[in-house]
DNA sequence: TGTACATCAGTGAACGCGCGTTCACTGATGTAC
DNA sequence: TGTACATCAGTGAACGCGCGTTCACTGATGTAC
């Protein structure tokens, strides 16, 4: 071998890298290969040394952008006693900053509508990732049963994630953070099992600072 | 005039009518301008006589989307006794026809996502539209002050949009099912303000026959 | 009632452009001897 | 150590195509008299 043996895969590496965030951006077909080889330093011609097409860096971008924000919740919340896990998913992921920072922040409201579009094997794909997701979730809502963490999992980051898509639409007006703020209450009740879904605004939900987590990271 | 005062008017109610079903179903670019022409049994040469521009249809098909979605939900809902009405909307809402039918379902798992990354003004507009949602289910969510109903519509929207979009992301599979199911449990949970949020799945939370319903229809 | 005319919704060819993809080539890298 | 060579990651011109948009034209419609 001419390059050394890491070379190619370093390469191939940075385009996914890159390509997460501006697919996030810019919407599953709001960027063209150029644009993304750009972003990576290189030249459209040598795409397809590494790409089949331009759908296989999509759906490998896609699973890369889940992976990382799978590793990063892992490492915050296993650093943090179990009683505020919930509550740092539920802020880490409502806040402003993941609102405000698309091609960093979670894959599922960036393109989520736009994967359910595609081939059955591109959902496939994105599915199994989604699994994953959930799974995780669930590891960290303890006292009930394996099978009522993963629905209440599951629930919770559709709560999260349809709440994120409504705040980006409204845009960070007003009405923006009264959704935020309604998800992040609702959000929480839902995964401590807690009745107390939505109440009214007067009780402030979430009223320490919001930290930056991994979301609204990468 | 030649044609009579509503010919022109009846033409470009029929180009947003068909271009709202094709757009939700192929995503805000996922048409051209002559298939959504053609779906109205016309060329796309007169385009231009009816809109200022691709991105106008888009906004127009999307506000009538909602327009008729409140519209619908409306007439079923005052139709129904009070008790039943929060039911009816999860129930109508995470059907697995209103999963399976993206075209003639609620414009916001379809096309929320995409509008987001739209113009300040785009954007204007489907938060406009997406205001008179929370409030026309906030209505129905009866013996709490209005701000409280507001925030538990709100947030009870983003979990029937956020399941929707992961339900329909897995495809129709055992993980779709489970995401709807507890979908349908926790939307109602927020919705009546009942601590039961995500019980396990052994107590199956929407017995009867998922009835089709108005977002599910149009 | 009949005929010549004006209107304008809709047609279809054409435009310029950017896209995904292909391919002959380059030149930096490491190998052989 | 030095030179000729093989490799192959990356380059950039070119392709065919479909897109949004424009525009000169058509022909069905209703009007004027």
């Amino acid at each position: 071998m001419r390059y050394s043996p890491e070379h190619k895969a370093e390469t191939h590496a940075r385009i996914v890298r890159k390509a997460s965030v501006r697919l996030r951006e810019k919407g599953a077909h709001g960027v063209g290969v150029a644009d993304l080889m750009k972003e990576a330093g290189l030249t459209h011609g040598g795409f397809y040394a590494h790409f089949e097409s331009r759908e296989a860096l999509v759906v490998e971008s896609f699973g890369y952008a889940i992976d990382r924000a799978v590793e990063r919740w892992r490492k915050l919340l296993d650093g943090l006693p179990p009683q505020k896990r919930l509550a740092a998913i539920v802020d880490g992921y409502l806040s402003p900053e993941h609102r405000d920072d698309v091609g960093h922040g979670c894959a599922i409201p960036a393109l989520g509508a736009e994967i359910a579009r595609e081939s059955a094997k591109t959902r496939k794909a994105f599915a199994a990732k989604l699994d994953e997701l959930i799974d995780l979730f669930a590891g960290y809502i303890v006292d009930v049963p394996a099978k009522t963490a993963r629905r209440r999992s599951a629930a919770m980051l559709a709560t999260l994630t349809g709440t994120l898509v409504m705040a980006r639409v409204t845009g960070g007006g007003e009405l923006s953070d009264e959704i935020l703020s309604s998800g992040r209450e609702v959000a929480l009740a839902i995964a401590t099992g807690s009745g107390s879904a939505a109440k009214a605004p007067a009780r402030a939900p979430a009223k320490k600072p919001v930290k930056k987590t991994a979301a609204a990271k990468r």
